[in-house]
RNA sequence: GGGGCGGUGGCGAAAAGGCAGACGCAGCGGACUUAAAAUCCGCCGGAGUAAACCUCCGUGUGGGUUCGAAUCCCACCCGCCCUACCA
């Protein structure tokens, strides 16, 4: 009988074994410790990506690893399906966004299973389905009570291409373009949905609990950008209130102008009417221009003079008020002050404006002259110039450790001028969008009560499926009469309902609660499965989400923490994030490029464990890197081997009784190496130690002159330890040895320090830093025999050449160094 | 401009401050075969040498710490990623 590796049969056949007997049917056990592992959910686009199993296999070998460790292990998949593309491909091809992403779904599902993976299918979640988006704005609700949701008109960014508004996150490079397609965004007035991300700035900003990459950290530290210094209210001469933010209060004394950004409100009213053409002027320019010719490179100041003045609180002075558009409105007040002589961006100004320049830092150097200074400067000395601080010392430290900075806010604080404050770059989400193809923000305007929340009852807002796409990609939501008019739910007066839907990143902010029961009732989730499973133990994914899905859905637990609904403050303890696979090219996959690897035709001709097995061989997990079409042929046939290995009869001839001992130490030994590895996420040199016995195994194949106990030990083990890896073959093999069902349920093995351990060990010894000798010792030999045996050996005796060691190092079992 | 990550054979990569290059790919030599593929055996950083188990050089560059540095520190070069007038 032809009993050869054939993975395209003997694959789909454990696939179907697997479902039928419930293998990863996930369920709550209190005798067990429980461990949620979970990667990110895919977005349906229709075909699954290499890039998809690369983030998806590893992380199902960890999961897969933790269930035989003894752990019981949920690891859930489901499906991220609001979203643009599906729209476009509306307008493009005449199908309706719902055909065609359940579509995707139901093909990127039979791909999902190719894989092998021990998803629970029964607790597949898919955000589109009204099941779920459902308490999608259910949420939104709750957040509207918390006061976490309000409505504001504002200048956001908008992509003229995909016709909708962006979150501040969505908004990618220094042209400021579409995350999704690449247009450089337009600011727009409009009225939209925005999430107080703000309101939990401080609380984000604490990774106390959490194991996450320190990349991560950096990066949504820097997103949000906490920055310290004191609000300071200036006055115009008319009396307005001006208040302004400043991480520099200490350089207040040498404020000489104040810059409003173009869309501040107060610009009307300080226009005077002798500038007022050439203020409407640079307000019209300002507004026409992209957010691209507004930052580009050379990034030459431009302004214009308001005409009015305002007064500086710490000193009286009139200081005229400028209108320039590097204050940005969105940042601070939308109106600074300026101190050129210690501000580059300001110096610019003021040298290109005639406007004056006091320096109130004098460096160590000695005192600044106005007129020679080229550039502000920005460093360390002492206060001049400012009255009652003069003398104190400028440091480098940032808020209150500078002395000169405290100075100075105690004395506003005094005068009733300004006080402390701290700022944060971070924006409120909007979460606004005008497209059809979205959880439908659950609200009526009624012309009497304003925006009223769509009572529970009535919710989902169902989204209408009889609508017409029209090629600008404006929703037919805006069009749809039915869905259009309703009663506002307080007082029953014809009310219009909002035909913005949310943001997606809004649906994935929470699907791992919704994983835990997605066909629950009676909430979001089961509070019984959420007792058991949460949080989320171990979080795996691509670094992108950085400072997008990760802020947000870290806010949204946070906010559920305030619904009583959760009772920790992280969504995820753990977080890995996984590199990326490029093209043979090392460039990033494209169709353009013509460098995409397609998963399902490696899996048609080398089978899903191959793959696989490369995918987590090839590189760490966390590095990535091009993909080879022939470095695949390393675990091809390490998988082949496996198979001869474990289908031929072993018939054991003379045993060699040194060589069974070395092959049960490469055992134990290998049981140890990949455990760690597999622990952190080493699966390259997990696969490589599993080669090494494969190695020494097949030696003892051809040799015969092992017992065939530890035969059987090598082999059984080398199954388990590859079973989280390549779990179809392993299962054959296991079971055409007679093993038990399921391999997948065996206690993962644990090693014997003692059969692990070598015998002889093999010590380097160096003269002078340069290895000169090698000695092979029994292990345990006491460090003096060691050095005695070095100091003995030839080669360490020509090189001492009749000199003294000055000193002998030895370090226990690793080398023998020599110093003369 | 700021921040982060990285730079090791022909290639992918490994190395708790302690034998650099495990494991694999490709290559080369040999076996098997009519032949090729597959498989098996051997070699495989560079230089010296007929060959090394001997010697020298070698982890982007230059310094430093150390008995000892791919690893730690300083400066620089290159690549990738993030961020960017944030007051």
């Amino acid at each position: 009988m032809d009993n050869s590796y054939k993975p395209q049969q003997l694959e789909p056949k454990w696939q179907a074994r697997w479902a039928q007997t419930g293998l990863y049917r996930q369920t709550i056990d209190r005798s067990k410790p429980k461990h949620y592992a979970l990667t990110m959910l895919p977005y349906p686009s229709g075909d699954l990506h290499i890039g998809h199993w690369y983030a998806m296999t590893p992380s199902d070998a960890r999961a897969r690893f933790m269930r035989m460790k003894g752990y019981n292990v949920m690891f859930p998949m489901g499906f991220d399906a609001f979203g643009l593309p599906a729209e476009n491909a509306a307008i493009k091809n005449n199908v309706h966004p719902q055909k065609w992403t359940f579509a995707n779904i139901e093909r990127m599902r039979g791909q999902l299973r190719s894989m092998g993976a021990m998803f629970d299918w029964e607790r597949e979640a898919v955000s589109a389905d009204p099941a779920y988006y459902k308490w999608t704005q259910w949420f939104f609700k709750k957040l509207m009570e918390l006061g976490l949701a309000y409505r504001e008109k504002a200048a956001v960014d908008f992509c003229p291409h995909c016709n909708t508004t962006l979150a501040r996150e969505q908004v990618w490079g220094d042209d400021r373009h579409c995350e999704r397609c690449g247009t450089p965004v337009i600011k727009k007035e409009l009225e939209q949905w925005f999430f107080k991300t703000t309101d939990y700035a401080e609380e984000l900003l604490d990774f106390g609990g959490i194991d996450w990459p320190e990349r991560v950290k950096v990066m949504q530290t820097n997103w949000i950008g906490r920055s310290e210094g004191a609000n300071v209210v200036f006055k115009t001469e008319y009396g307005d209130e001006m208040p302004i933010f400043t991480t520099r209060p200490d350089t207040l004394w040498g404020a000489t102008f104040m810059v409003m950004a173009p869309e501040h409100p107060l610009v009307d009213k300080l226009t005077t009417p002798a500038q007022a053409e050439a203020v409407q002027a640079y307000r019209e320019h300002a507004q026409s221009m992209s957010d691209i010719d507004r930052e580009a490179a050379d990034r030459d100041k431009t302004g214009v003079f308001s005409g009015s003045y305002a007064i500086n609180p710490v000193n009286q002075a009139r200081i005229p008020i400028w209108i320039a558009d590097y204050v940005l409105m969105g940042y601070g007040f939308g109106a600074i002050m300026a101190v050129p002589a210690h501000d580059e961006r300001d110096f610019e100004f003021a040298r290109k404006f005639n406007l004056p320049i006091i320096p109130v830092i004098a460096p160590e150097t000695g005192p600044l002259d106005a007129d020679e200074m080229t550039a502000a400067y920005v460093g360390p000395g002492v206060m001049v110039n400012s009255g009652e601080i003069n003398g104190t010392a400028v440091s480098e430290d940032k808020g209150r450790k500078n002395p000169s900075i405290a100075a100075a806010i105690d004395w506003l604080v005094e005068h009733n001028a300004g006080e402390e404050a701290v700022n944060y770059r971070l924006r409120d989400w909007l979460i606004s969008r005008q497209r059809y193809w979205g959880a439908p923000i659950p609200v009526v305007y009624c012309p009497e009560h304003g925006a009223v929340p769509v009572p529970d009852e009535q919710l989902p807002v169902l989204l209408p499926e009889d609508v017409a796409f029209t090629p600008t990609g404006e929703s037919p939501l805006k069009f749809h009469e039915n869905f259009l008019h309703t009663e506002c739910p307080i007082c029953g007066r014809p009310s219009l309902r909002e035909t913005d839907t949310m943001d997606t990143f809004m649906c994935s902010s929470w699907y791992q609660y919704r994983y835990l029961s997605p066909h629950y009732e009676e909430g979001p989730f089961d509070p019984e499965e959420g007792a058991y499973w949460l949080p989320v133990d171990q979080y795996t994914g691509g670094i992108e989400h950085a400072t997008m899905h990760l802020i947000y859905t870290r806010f949204f637990t946070k906010a559920m923490r305030e619904m009583g609904l959760v009772d920790f403050p992280e969504p995820m303890l753990a977080l890995y994030n996984q590199g990326m696979v490029l093209g043979e090219d090392n460039e990033k996959m494209s169709k353009s490029r013509g460098n995409v690897v397609a998963p399902d035709n490696l899996v048609a001709q080398y089978g899903a464990d191959t793959v696989r097995t490369y995918l987590m061989f090839f590189a760490k997990w966390d590095q990535g890197g091009p993909w080879n079409y022939d470095g695949i042929k390393g675990p091809q046939r390490l998988l082949n081997d496996i198979w001869e290995i474990a289908t031929l009869a072993y018939e054991p001839g003379p045993v060699d009784e040194s060589v069974t001992k070395a092959l049960r130490r490469k055992t134990h030994q290998t049981i140890r190496k990949v455990t760690q590895d597999m622990e952190s996420f080493s699966f390259n040199t997990a696969v490589a130690a599993i080669m090494e016995l494969r190695n020494t195994i097949n030696e003892a194949q051809r040799k015969q002159n092992v017992t065939q106990a530890a035969w059987d030990e090598a082999v059984d083990n080398l199954l388990l330890l590859l079973a989280p890896i390549a779990p179809h073959i392993t299962e054959e093999l296991w079971a055409q040895r007679g093993g038990e069902y399921s391999i997948h349920q065996q206690a993962w093995p644990v090693w014997d320090e003692e059969i692990a351990k070598e015998d002889e060990i093999t010590i380097p010894v160096q003269v002078n830093g340069k290895v000169r000798e090698r000695l092979t010792v029994p292990a345990g030999t006491s460090d003096d025999d060691i050095k005695a045996a070095a100091l003995a050996a030839e080669n360490v005796q020509r090189h001492l050449d009749g000199k003294q060691p000055r000193k002998v190092i030895v370090v226990k079992g690793r080398l023998v160094n020599i110093v003369v």
